[in-house]
DNA sequence: CCGGATCCTCGGTGATACTG
DNA sequence: CAGTATCACCGAGGATCCGG
């Protein structure tokens, strides 16, 4: 098994050697929140073939990547957790999320967005710089699915779940992409319905000044 | 030409769509520093098949990472270079380039550095929380190559050719990996013969702590 | 059901030769 | 210098099968 190299005594050269496989960084990605299962991955990746994730299971566990956890618990399953190394793309990756994300068309908000998603969305656009000083509990809801932020000091708590004193529900009633991106204000959205919200509505504007992936790539 | 999709509506797909495919975040990286030619690229990215390099470089210049500019000068050349969008991958490519060494393999620091490599390796491992207050202005050699690195109230300016008026020469014998993966200190590094200073050596231990790449990633 | 392994096809990659 | 053309090969994609 003669993993693809490219002979280059360089970090980012290794970098790509280990997570820049087709899917490998996906996966770490679906690893971000929470250890998985295999055929959770199989259902969260949509389109990746089976013979794909094994191979790649086994190549970021032998590169130190992640780990193959065999659970004690009644069921026998096996779970797939990164390794501290591996947590250390973290950053990395929502780095790429902002990037990437302006580079998204944009959708037709239509396939109801999944919880982890938009809890990375979320975490990945929080701009610290912001936040200084700023205390705020959100609670944001997705059709079915909540989640809730809170920023303490200018720390952020993120995840899924209800905020348990939130100061301001934001009830997406459509993607919050846009916003994100910097297409609209958050005020916009509320006024065009995409949101609702309920709480203290001065908050509305802080909401949109703390989430936001940078526009100058929009040029 | 159908590119190779993930179909997710999420940041760090497309992202990969965009600069995940085999050699282009190489590309990318080779561009960082300055526009290139083509042969310039197939020279620098070793192993890359020629119409391998032609397909990312149509394929970034039409996702909007990179440029193709026809210089009017005397030889009639066309060079790539960064889209802003492009560009700002960089400080991603830093990060990945620090995550990717702690997993590089001892080398037998054989081949002797390019200037580029070099000039990444410190621009990536540079510390910003350490340079607070900071001014001193180092030169580095690595046989015939001579490079800069000025920390000026924090900031710092770095790129090939010697320092106006250095405060620490560093002449390093050997790579300067070690050092900035944290396993030896500056002062090893000069007592193991690996580096020869001329100058103010009070100021090697500040070297030592201004750059160095993360390593909790060791375990 | 979970956690894969196997088989087959297709297209991208790698290597080399060639051209405006 | 800046690519195209050609071709062998192998990894991705897709489906199915299999042991626990």
């Amino acid at each position: 098994m003669t993993k693809r190299r490219y002979g280059q005594h360089c970090g980012i050269a290794r970098g790509m050697e280990l997570v820049g496989e087709r899917w490998a960084i996906l996966i770490v990605r679906e690893l971000l929140l929470t250890p998985r299962r295999y055929t959770e991955l199989l259902r969260r990746l949509p389109g990746i073939p089976t013979n794909v994730l094994a191979t790649r299971l086994k190549e970021l566990e032998a590169e130190g990547v992640i780990e193959r956890k065999v659970t004690p618990r009644p069921g026998s399953g096996v779970v797939y957790d990164l390794t501290p190394y591996g947590r250390e793309l973290e950053d990395i990756l929502l780095r790429l999320w902002r990037w990437g994300i302006s580079a998204l068309p944009v959708s037709q908000d239509s396939g109801r967005p999944s919880m982890d998603p938009a809890v990375r969305a979320l975490q990945a656009s929080f701009r610290p710089e912001m936040a200084a000083e700023v205390n705020a509990k959100f609670e944001i809801w997705f059709g079915t699915f909540v989640m809730h932020a809170t920023v303490d000091q200018g720390r952020l708590e993120i995840g899924p779940g209800a905020s348990p004193a939130p100061d301001l529900i934001i009830d997406c009633r459509s993607s919050m992409t846009p916003l994100l991106k910097g297409d609209v204000t958050a005020d916009e959205c509320v006024e065009s319905g995409r949101f609702w919200i309920t709480g203290d509505r001065e908050l509305l504007g802080l909401f949109g000044d703390l989430f936001r992936a940078p526009s100058e790539a929009a040029q």
